[in-house]
RNA sequence: UCCGGCGUAGCUCAGUGGUAGAGCAGCCGGCUGUUAACCGGCUGGUCGCUGGUUCGAGCCCAGCCGCCGGAGCCA
């Protein structure tokens, strides 16, 4: 192999003319079959296979996509004897060389490579991603590791598309992208406990002539929290510019220890004028179709990883879901259908009772085997701002329930009768005078409007197959845990 | 917060009262256009913590800590 002289690529010096257009992404280098062609990459070994026939393949990965790049080193690199050998997993590198066809029958191209730097070793004694398979649990010990692995980076990529498609849809639905304060002195009355925000010093309170917390000299002049819901500020803007969606953390102080619960996630929530709770259910489901559609359009490869790794089930129900009818019923019908069932529930079915977990699984993964909209929820079980039913027992309530995740969305149309609405606030013990801006909206002009929550954190988790919603956020807050 | 399970080598796990084991990883050697590479050897442990029972505890008991699953709360 002759020894042609390739120019040196800039990465980790300055002066480059090209900047980062100077090298590929391995995803782009995949696709190409122009064998001869000079291409330089940087990424993170992956592992290395040594001939001691004087040649090394190095599987090279950097992120934009689920497959390694075979390197093929071999002994015309004068460096490789001294560095080649030392490239273990997790070391970071650049490669310049030429495609070429490759004649194992792993992959369809190879990088020969002219030229390899290396930007940083990486010793195998101390670190913890070696090839062995390593466990989710472990795995969350070394957050910032395990986005290196196939699974994580995969992970990532996914939900990168599904925030993507969340706004691509609202945009393209005429949706405006409003963002609502994260902390906030508003509770959005039923959706969680609050962490609190002060500056107050914890060891010296101030108190009040009567003894209590004097909330006067915090920072706001008053007590305050991270948002639970940006909901109530949602609806001013839907009151006034028609369609708004928020996406952004939320965050509930509830000591929730499961699969499917955070202390910090992140949720979507539309909200708009002039829909009632039939145009917010087509809108849930428009929404959700949109986000199959769209993981399986743009995350072919990952979500085939998922289904041979994950969830055998995965991509036969994402496909079916992005053309499907959801499933749609009243909470009384559900009630009539789980005693129907002939099953045997820990709790019992009664209508005014809370759908248990066990009753919400048993609707969306046996009786409608697939996601189900759920409306029509007894008003006694449900806040004060869902719109009371002319029957003035239900609300306009709706749940979305799918198989695996249980509720990924809750949401109603809102009760814009002011009269009924301070009427529900007193009958729940509520501090009318705590909501005025609120109750402006139902004063000034009040029209019906409607929204809905979607946990995004649950939405990336329906379509990966992964089980623990830890593992679909780049770094879980929940009880006792707030490392990185 | 409640119920259940688990905590042993860097990782994944076996070990049910009598001198601490395997696979993988690492290191050394061999082999190979390899691809979860393979073959031989070596290295590697305060058995989560504290206390108790016992001649003797990784194993039995109690408390604590942590993790996982389920429930509740919810997205």
């Amino acid at each position: 192999m002759e020894a042609e002289a390739l120019p040196s690529s800039s990465v980790g010096q300055r002066g480059s003319q090209d900047g980062f257009m100077d090298r590929q992404l391995i995803k782009h280098v995949l696709k190409r079959r122009d064998w001869g062609a000079r291409v330089t990459v940087c990424g993170w070994v992956r592992t290395r296979r040594d001939s001691k026939g004087g040649f090394s393949f190095i599987e090279l990965n950097d992120g934009s996509c689920l497959a390694n790049l075979q390197v093929l080193a071999d002994g015309s690199l004068p460096n490789y004897a001294a560095d080649v050998p030392r490239l273990h997993p997790g070391a970071a590198i650049r490669v310049a060389g030429e495609l070429r066809a490759s004649p194992g029958s792993g992959q369809a191209l190879e990088l020969f490579a002219r030229e390899l730097v290396v930007f940083g070793f990486c010793e195998p004694a101390d670190y913890p991603l070696q090839k062995q398979r390593i466990s989710f649990e472990r795995l969350r010990e070394v957050a910032h590791l395990r986005p290196r692995t196939n699974t994580f980076g995969a992970v990532l990529r996914v939900r990168n598309t599904l925030a993507r498609a969340t706004h691509n849809f609202f945009q393209s639905n005429d949706f405006y992208y409003l963002n609502t304060p994260i902390i906030t002195a508003s509770d959005c009355e039923g959706a969680g406990e609050m962490f609190q925000v002060t500056t107050l010093d914890l060891d010296a309170l101030p108190r009040t002539p009567e003894g209590r917390i004097d909330y006067a000299q915090d920072f706001f002049g008053k007590k305050t929290g991270l948002t639970v819901s940006g909901q109530l500020e949602g609806e001013t803007y839907a009151c006034a510019l028609g369609r708004i969606y928020t996406f952004g953390p939320t965050f509930r102080a509830e000591n929730s220890n499961t699969r499917r619960h955070l202390a910090e996630f992140w949720m979507i929530e539309p909200e708009a004028a002039f829909f009632d709770l039939d145009d917010n259910a087509a809108l849930a489901e428009a929404y959700l179709k949109h986000l199959f559609a769209a993981v399986l359009d743009e995350c072919g490869e990952d979500l085939t990883f998922f289904n041979d790794r994950i969830d055998k089930t995965l991509l036969d129900t994402l496909n079916t879901l992005r053309a499907s009818h959801f499933s749609r019923m009243t909470y009384s019908e559900a009630v009539a259908c789980l005693e129907k069932s002939g099953r045997a529930f820990e709790f019992p079915v009664a209508w005014g009772a809370e759908l248990q977990s066990e009753h919400e699984r048993y609707l969306a993964e046996e009786h409608c085997k697939g996601p189900v909209i759920v409306t029509d929820y007894p008003a006694t079980i449900k806040p004060f701002y869902m719109r009371l039913s002319d029957d003035a027992r239900t609300v306009a309530a709706m749940d979305v329930l799918v198989p695996g995740v249980g509720e990924i969305i809750g949401g109603s149309q809102r009760e814009e009768r002011l009269d009924v609405i301070t009427a529900r606030m007193n009958a729940s013990g509520l501090q009318v005078e705590d909501y005025g801006w609120f109750l402006d909206l139902r004063r000034f002009g009040s029209v019906p409007h409607a929204g809905f929550g979607l946990g995004f954190e649950r939405m990336v988790q329906f379509c990966t197959g992964m089980q623990n919603i830890r593992d679909v956020i780049p770094f879980p807050r929940v009880p006792k845990w707030a490392e990185f």
